[in-house]
DNA sequence: CGGACAAGCTGA
DNA sequence: CAGCTTGTCCGG
């Protein structure tokens, strides 16, 4: 038994009671779901082994209920491999391969309907183990999906409840046999086409015969807590275990998947198609003194109202953030290294908030040493913008329109998908890139300052800034709809944005290949972050290794590089955690 | 994790 | 030495 306890790491050996039925006697199998009583409560947990020969010396208690089905063997198997590669304990990752309610009877599979064979491209992804597509922002999906289920009992991931919906919905109107997890997990464990969100990758499929995971780029896959596993990984290791065909799609495949398997590129004029028309507006000439935020071809997208959809302004920047500008040139006070905004640390010091760099204060274009302060943020901008277009211009946050308040009870996360954002409500949105979530079609995006995103430190970051491009593509859909993509930087020559104006990724990609490699960042090598109050003391006990790396403590974490996942599991296993809280992020999102 | 129990500290 | 806090161990 493994209690599902978080603190409880050991398993421990019951008997099944003489007194249960046949078939209750039965349903005690590896991965199902009992209650016993242990250290004076009534627990609930997995059954990780049968028949076992129990520890010498002590007497064993009874189970006390069976609930139900769980996860299958190889599943509890698969969440072994998961604790061990994230560093973490397999209860949560059963949890998420556990149904929501107690499953005690499973219906026998039916016969599947036979699905049309697809375009050969997309069949030939299925030909192969390993395959990595890249496709447009607006790429087709379904026919992926037709092509999985057409091979039997499919996996099916993405990165969203709507699109899981979406995408149940059409298979289902096509006549596969579909389970939506995580509410489908009995009709899934009796065999059916499972289509779900981050936890599907744990869910029961009889007979598994494809997997595929859509947008396997997106964050969202990777869990937020301990252990911190990502669901396209999870998927693409338990199709090499079922030694099924695995097929994950993103318009920007990541450099993880691509090392894993095939690329498989579409023809370069329909990649073309598929994204809308780019515009780079380069504001390193411009007297942004006078135009501040809104360079003169943003001004007239903004005047040119004959589109339908509507125009929608990002601005990585809440409420009415800071910023200096130069006194007699209009010169904007930005960091030279990561184009934040500096702030005014003393008399004669300019210091940048995000890395910390900072110059006298001088101007850095006509040698003036006074700055003002102005204030540009979403809520500034917006203002602007209501008068420059003459109308109505709607802010946009990640969780309200500015009349729902966000929260609630205990500590609530962020569960499935922000609202839409009706688009009737106005014909000018501005937002912070939260807008791009939340609004379903525009005529126009604007990023209004892309710098922001380009001068991140994360090691991400430029990834990170393509997947917002990304994702204001497929607001605008393909060339043919007409929509635009403005872009307003300093940085015009940056391999994000070529990659974008040629509507090719590879650009990007090998950029940021060599740059990985050479740096020793992932996937060319495993990183976990370490913090809490006992971090500390952990990071001290761990032994100094050939090959493993500890910096920091940097914001009170402190940074373990390993040149592979294996070694670095290794290292963090080779002393118990101290008593305390601490949090080991492998895999760290934000490094 | 949460209960049991032991060791350590305090005040009368 | 009762009464309380703090720490460590263990559960089948």
């Amino acid at each position: 038994m493994l209690p599902d306890v978080t603190g409880i790491t050991k398993t421990f050996d019951y008997v099944v009671p003489d007194s249960w039925s046949e078939a209750n006697r039965k349903m005690v199998q590896v991965g199902s779901i009992v209650r016993f009583d242990l250290g004076g409560r009534r627990l609930r947990g997995w059954v990780v082994g049968c028949d076992v020969e129990p520890a010498v010396g002590v007497s064993l208690r009874a189970l006390t209920k069976v609930t139900g089905y769980g996860p299958s063997a190889d599943i509890v198997e698969l969440a072994h491999w998961a604790a061990d590669r994230w560093v973490g304990h397999p209860s949560r990752l059963l949890v998420a391969a556990s149904p929501l309610k107690a499953v005690t009877r499973l219906s026998a599979p039916r016969p599947a309907k036979p699905i049309p064979e697809q375009d050969p491209f997309v069949e030939s992804a299925f030909e192969r183990d390993r395959s990595v597509v890249q496709l447009p922002p607006r790429g087709a999906s379904l026919p992926y999906a037709l092509a999985a289920a057409r091979r039997g009992n499919a996996l099916i991931l993405v990165p969203s409840v709507t699109r899981a919906k979406w995408l149940s919905r059409n298979l289902a109107d096509l006549g596969v046999r579909v389970a939506a997890m995580p509410e489908g997990w009995a009709r899934a464990a009796s065999g059916a086409t499972v289509v779900g969100g981050r936890a599907a990758a744990w869910a029961p499929v009889n007979d598994l015969a494809a997997v595929v995971v859509f947008d396997e780029h997106d964050e969202v896959y990777q869990d937020e807590r301990s252990p911190t596993w990502n669901a396209r990984d999870v998927a693409q290791e338990r199709a090499r275990r079922a030694g099924v065909p695995c097929v994950v799609l993103s318009p920007n495949p990541t450099l993880e998947s691509v090392e894993w398997g095939d690329l498989l590129l579409p023809e370069r004029p329909q990649e073309r198609a598929g994204w809308p028309r780019v515009e780079i507006i380069d504001r390193r000439s411009d007297d942004i003194g006078r135009t501040g935020l809104f360079s003169d071809t943003v001004v007239r997208a903004l005047r040119d109202t004959t589109a339908e959809d509507p125009i929608v302004f990002v601005l990585n920047r809440k409420g009415r953030a800071r910023l200096l500008a130069c006194t007699s040139c209009g010169e904007l006070g930005l960091c030279d290294v990561c184009s934040s905004a500096l702030k005014q640390h003393d008399e004669d010091l300019l210091e940048c908030s995000t890395c910390g760099t900072n110059r006298p204060v001088v101007c850095g274009s006509c040698g003036s040493s006074t700055f003002k302060r102005i204030r540009m943020g979403v809520t500034r901008a917006r203002e602007e913008l209501e008068a420059l277009a003459g109308r109505k211009v709607v802010e946009v946050s990640a969780s309200s329109t500015g009349t729902k308040k966000s929260g609630g009870a205990r500590g609530a996360r962020k569960v499935g998908a922000p609202e839409e954002i009706d688009l009737a409500s106005a014909d000018v949105f501005v937002g912070t890139e939260a807008v791009l979530h939340r609004i379903k079609r525009a005529s126009a995006v604007v990023f209004l300052d892309f710098d922001q995103e380009l001068g991140g430190l994360r090691y991400r970051s430029a990834e990170q800034a393509f997947g917002f491009l990304v994702r204001a593509a497929r607001l605008l859909g393909p060339r043919k709809e007409g929509g635009r993509l403005l872009v307003q930087t300093r940085k015009p020559e940056h391999e994000v944005l070529r990659a974008a104006v040629q509507s090719d990724p590879s650009i990007l990609r090998d950029a940021e290949k060599q740059r990985r490699q050479e740096l020793r960042l992932p996937p060319y090598s495993a990183m976990a972050a370490i913090s809490g109050s006992v971090a500390e003391e952990f990071i001290a006990s761990l032994p100094p290794t050939e090959g493993v790396m500890v910096q920091g403590p940097i914001d009170e974490r402190w940074l373990v590089r390993a040149a592979n996942h294996e070694i670095l599991g290794g290292f963090l296993r080779s002393v118990d955690r101290p008593a305390g809280r601490m949090r080991i992020e492998v895999d760290p999102l934000r490094v």
